[in-house]
DNA sequence: CAGCATCCTTCCCGATACTG
DNA sequence: CAGTATCGGGAAGGATGCTG
């Protein structure tokens, strides 16, 4: 019998029009993945995110937040008090993420010096040595 | 002794002018991601790839490969023929990226089922059930 | 404190046409 | 075949100022 019906639509990133294709770009969105590292041991508030993740404004800040809140990886709860609270936490998906997301980051880490390294060789090939 | 002397900088994600920020910004290109599912097998010729990764213009494709070979991630060789040939590969230190990428790629294709019904919960929340 | 509004700059990417 | 040259649009991101 068939187990995965036709709502499991088997997504494939080389198909140009793949939803998956969303979580690259979340990925490539320069402050989600910091924001991840932030929240990933547990509930922070706005301003403590901004801090850790550097100097990003609070325009971005935010516009980064509410795009996760809405892609359900980031949830965001508020306190009513006075000064008003704010926290955001990793949801169950969010969390789902966090090894794809340490696997990339510590791969950047460990290899940014061959990158570096590799740059300088590549600008320096054709400069220099010909007359 | 040491082993890892002062120029082994530990790179940190975190810090906003770290070099391992590259690669987050690789992965987030359009092309880059399905550039290394497209060369993961083998070599492969510029047309190939063009083929593998769908509509993707001859200017930009070539922008993305020059970067990545640039980076010391994809390498690139010319064959004097005519016609002319030429063969983009992995180096070793793209292919050491396939995994982390791989993790990415699998968690995009099982999860982006849950990021659609999250984002059409979060956009009916707040339209239609009021006056 | 945690945003929102507005303006502005920069960069990614695509369309089109041409070449060794 | 494998690019290069040129033009241009649109979105991401930043600066600044104001508010519940």
């Amino acid at each position: 019998m068939d187990t995965n019906g036709p709502d499991v639509p088997a997504f494939d990133v080389m198909q140009a029009d793949c939803p998956s294709r969303v979580v690259l770009q979340r990925i490539g969105d320069k402050w989600t993945p910091l924001v991840f590292q932030a929240l990933k041991d547990g509930p922070r508030r706005f301003s403590q995110v901004r801090a850790a993740v550097g100097q990003v404004t609070p325009k971005v800040l935010t516009q980064t937040l509410r795009t996760l809140e809405r892609d359900g990886l980031v949830g965001r709860r508020v306190y009513a008090e006075v000064p008003p609270r704010v926290e955001y936490s990793l949801t169950g998906l969010g969390r789902t993420l966090l090894g794809p997301l340490d696997a990339v980051r510590a791969w950047a880490e460990a290899n940014a010096g061959g990158i570096l390294q590799a740059r300088d060789a590549y600008d320096s090939r054709g400069t220099g040595d010909l007359p």
